[in-house]
DNA sequence: TTTAATTTTTAGGCTCACCTAAATTTATTT
DNA sequence: AAATAAATTTAGGTGAGCCTAAAAATTAAA
């Protein structure tokens, strides 16, 4: 059986953020990028670092990065799945607006039960997205990622694609979303990108046409549909 | 609006704890009652006692003990609220066992989100009682006790009574209960005390002739039903 | 390639929530 | 009421996880 392991919500909280920032390419991630991202100061991070390499949670040498280990990316894996999957019970089964979960999610996500993680999981009908359109990892850290996902800021012009995920950092945006009515399935047909400051004019769900900035389009993700 | 006061695992722990020892007689609860229960050394809770004090959230004075002011009990109140909510939770939409679910909720109490509880109450129906029979405070902190609830230990002879509370704290007495077929509902005749131990000699739900120690007794609630 | 800018680490501190050991207060016996 | 026991508090210390300021390593620019 698997080796119990108790890790503080702040590791797991480091283990987490080096998963996201290293991305599908399982890049080195930088102290500065990991101080960013969890708000405290680059000395802090060297610090649990440290920590975490000495639990052979992830690789670090001194100014090059770390990245995780095996075990730290099986971890984080699972720290995700239940992220995910609470983020799901909240929109699904208690009504909640897919801007408000990530913030109880953050805390839900730091539960220590496996059978109340995978009882969930059950409950929910073992979902394989949650409402932002990301994939949930199942049972055994295995993620099936949405094969031909890209950007809708990388979309080619003249192309449609529709909305498969959008990031839920920020609060904002899914709000800003929600008021223009653009969702995960909103149909997109892009009209123009301006090379200023690469915002892009689109026609979103065959009606309105609208104007989104790089930031916004960055962080929406699509499949192509057609051409035009 | 109500002023948002964030407070750490600890204090909250202490509160429910403080709240749970002064019992519904509100009486002072002492240092070494507190240490016993939160598993730590008397002078920890000194400490933090002083703090909780500074906070306004209990009285406390040197050597005397201390008891829940008004906001420091609607504290204790809505923590237990949310133990015995998730607690229903799990054992209503999850099918955890009433004996699984205690050390998960002591997890579950401390998510903060008024949201969340208060959904969560819509989505089991606003529940009355939790899966050991304690009552579950409503949203405004309000606690409706069962009236005549008594502990089997302290029912008279030849009476018949129906079990309506357990204490859900030792997992092992729960597990104990569920292998004798002792539950919430179940009909005890008190048939005999034994004044060596006050051992109980009774008769469960018409069948088996059990005996049960004072220990074991004293943890279980009933309402009376008819003399013998 | 030497200087300047940036990134990262070290050194030393802080708070929280715990601890042990010793001192003090309160309660109980005799 | 004095002596003893028990309960509680004080004093001083620990590790986790953060901080600032300064030093060191790396990267970029002149």
């Amino acid at each position: 059986m698997a080796k119990e392991i108790k890790l503080s919500h702040s590791e797991e909280n480091y283990l987490k953020e080096i998963f996201h920032l290293s991305g599908k390419e399982r890049l080195k991630v930088s102290t500065n990028a990991l101080a960013d991202k969890l708000n405290s100061k680059a000395s802090s991070i060297t610090d649990m670092l440290k920590k975490l390499s000495d639990k052979k949670l992830i690789s670090y040498k001194k100014y090059n990065g770390c990245d995780l280990t095996a075990k730290g990316e099986s971890i984080a894996v699972q720290i995700i799945r239940k992220h995910r999957l609470w983020e799901t019970f909240l929109v699904n089964k208690l009504s909640f607006g897919w801007e408000e979960v990530h913030d109880v999610a953050e805390q839900l996500e730091h539960i220590k039960s496996v059978k109340l993680i995978n009882s969930l999981d059950q409950f929910l009908n073992f979902p394989k997205y949650d409402p932002h359109g990301d994939p949930i990892p199942d049972k055994d850290g295995n993620i099936t990622y949405l094969k031909s996902k890209i950007f809708l800021s990388e979309s080619a012009i003249g192309t449609v694609v529709q909305v498969v995920s959008v990031n839920e950092d920020s609060l904002l945006l899914l709000k800003y979303l929600d008021e223009i009515g653009l969702g995960l399935g909103s149909k997109i047909k892009v009209l123009e990108r301006y090379s200023f400051d690469e915002s892009l004019k689109i026609e979103l769900d065959g009606k309105q046409k609208i104007n989104l900035s790089k930031k916004v389009s960055e962080n929406i993700g699509v499949h192509f549909i057609e051409k035009l």
